[in-house]
DNA sequence: TATCCAATAT
DNA sequence: TATATTGGAT
């Protein structure tokens, strides 16, 4: 019965496809004439020169993805719409994504987790300013919540809404988790258990697999953080690198999301 | 200019 | 619901 409760992270972290096995999905999607409509990239990313350890996409090969993406958004109807007006499919957070997002921000420290930077830290193509930004700001509100009860993992859900929180619940809470400037002396503490999540709601059967429903019960996240690298890693030396493979998916509603898998193992 | 934050829209 | 967008404030 609880197997699955303490199962939950691991079974969708198989789930995710990996870098490799969706490139050629991507590619095939793409059609030639929407990679040179859609021009977009990033025009202030400072181009960290990252060596290219995981190579699954050259970055012209995902430009044409992220161009196809662009494209499709408004080829019904829209033929000759600028690229620039172009609506964006929404960015979906994938575990694995926003794991980076956390990383990025464990590393930067809450100081400097603003969106630019948090953003130049992640290097994953595609991310926008506004997508970190968005995602930041519910994050934020997400630590605020939990820091009022952070410690046992077994705390009523005061603040805690796991049909809500499930996705930042999902990855562990950065190191510093709450404690800005402070001299930027970087005290790190070895790691911090997420605080559990508690579900009071017997129903939180969601569609959406990946994020996997937290159980109605108080649960420890299944994993320790095993990710403490060493403190404040400045940008340049090992970053991680910017490739990444996205997908352009269509929901029930027949809205484009836009998925976005950084190639870093996690 | 970049950021934060709340409200609102999709 | 999850994410995007907007607008006012700093």
């Amino acid at each position: 019965m609880r197997e699955e409760d303490s199962n939950w992270f691991a079974k969708w972290e198989e789930e995710l496809p990996s870098p490799k096995e969706l490139m050629p999905l991507s590619q095939t999607l793409i059609t030639p004439n929407l990679a040179i409509a859609f021009d977009i990239q990033n025009p202030n990313t400072p181009n960290p020169k990252i060596s290219p350890l995981v190579h699954t996409l050259s970055s012209t090969e995902f430009e044409s993805n992220l161009a196809e993406l662009g494209g499709m958004a408004g080829s019904s109807g829209v033929g000759d719409e600028p690229a620039r007006t172009q609506k964006r499919p929404r960015l979906v957070w994938t575990p694995q994504l926003h794991k980076r997002f956390v990383d990025a921000v464990a590393q930067l420290g809450i100081k400097n987790a603003v969106p630019k930077t948090i953003m130049q830290l992640m290097s994953v193509d595609g991310l926008t300013h506004e997508n970190v930004a968005s995602h930041l700001q519910k994050y934020r509100l997400y630590l605020k919540r939990m820091q009022g009860f952070s410690n046992s993992g077994s705390v009523y859900g005061a603040g805690v809404d796991p049909a809500t929180d499930h996705l930042f619940a999902s990855s562990p809470l950065p190191a510093h988790f709450l404690h800005p400037g402070r001299g930027n002396s970087d005290h790190y503490m070895p790691f911090v258990p997420v605080a559990a999540v508690i579900g009071h709601a017997p129903q939180l059967q969601q569609q959406y697999r990946h994020f996997g429903s937290p159980p109605n019960r108080q649960f420890e996240v299944p994993f320790l953080p095993r990710q403490l690298q060493q403190p404040v890693q400045r940008m340049g030396t090992s970053v991680h690198s910017s490739s990444s493979v996205l997908e352009s998916a269509t929901a029930a509603n027949g809205k484009k999301v836009l998925t976005l898998f950084p190639n870093g193992d996690d």
